[in-house]
DNA sequence: CTATATTGTATCGCACGCGATTAAATCGTT
DNA sequence: AACGATTTAATCGCGTGCGATACAATATAG
């Protein structure tokens, strides 16, 4: 029949990295649930641990995310009291996001996550330091060429 | 300050397959627009021109997706006249998804797609099959431990 | 042959994710 | 100072994605 089409599931590239990211939010969101937070909060709280009170816009950058995204996404947070919203005195366009005492606190528990999934999922680590950096790779040619170049 | 903070975003491989496989899906956008097809619809329609007449579930073997997002989606491509529901007349339990005339027509202006994105984004095909292995290789790690070894 | 367990889909509620649009604040030019 | 252009968030609508649950059909047990 048509087993030599080239449209097949397994020869995609692109199904494979899509399928595995969805394998890796499953994998991550026991541990996640023990810290009462999604994957994509997690983010941006790594996001905040790393560098305190940011805008909205600054947030997306490195996350690669849109402000129709991240905006009912960091109301949640609010409202789980780790994080404050409040319009920048300087300049009311922008949204300043700053971490609470709690949102600070949470860092300790989170700090094994990461630990956990490489030393669950990536023993080799020489083989994992070349998957990310190939990944990475094809992140910045498919950003690259959306951005017009 | 946290410059040495193990918890960087830099340093996850989850969130470069993460973000890359968003990347992946905005730059394919515009050739699915064409076919009229989200995403995970086209992969839907992938596994179907590969073998007709499967049963949801098949579907969310293949795709690693839930009856609960495969029958929303299945319906919206029964909507757009691409497939079929049935109930299995020996197993009324099962419902059968085959391809309408024009799902079946439809394959011929999708054979470009794959070509298009490997051509564009993985012009070393060396990098990009051991790119492929490993993260398939990842991928098998993560759904093996979650079914239970 | 009936009671119970299992299986296959469907439904519901919630949380992304984004394109398109809106609204407010700021910037630039005159 | 005043007007239009740009920037920044927020809003809206739609389509995933999944866990929990419901329900009907089938399989199994007794």
């Amino acid at each position: 029949m048509s087993t030599d089409d080239p449209l097949k599931l397994e020869n995609f590239l692109c199904f494979a990295i899509h399928s595995t990211a969805h394998a890796i939010q499953r994998a991550n969101k026991p541990l996640l649930d023990q810290l009462g937070l999604t994957y994509p909060q997690y983010l941006v709280m790594v996001v905040l641990w790393a560098e305190d009170d940011q805008t909205v816009s600054a947030i997306g950058d490195r996350l690669f995310l849109e402000s129709s995204t991240l905006t009912p996404l960091l109301k949640r947070l609010q409202a789980a009291g780790l994080i404050e919203r409040a319009r920048d005195a300087e300049d009311e366009r922008q949204v300043r996001i700053r971490l609470t005492e709690q949102g600070r606190a949470l860092h300790n528990k989170a700090r094994t996550l990461p630990g956990w999934f490489e030393h669950t999922f990536c023993d080799q680590s020489q083989e994992a330091k070349d998957l990310h950096e190939a990944v990475v790779r094809l992140r910045n040619k498919l950003t690259a060429k959306s951005r017009g170049d």
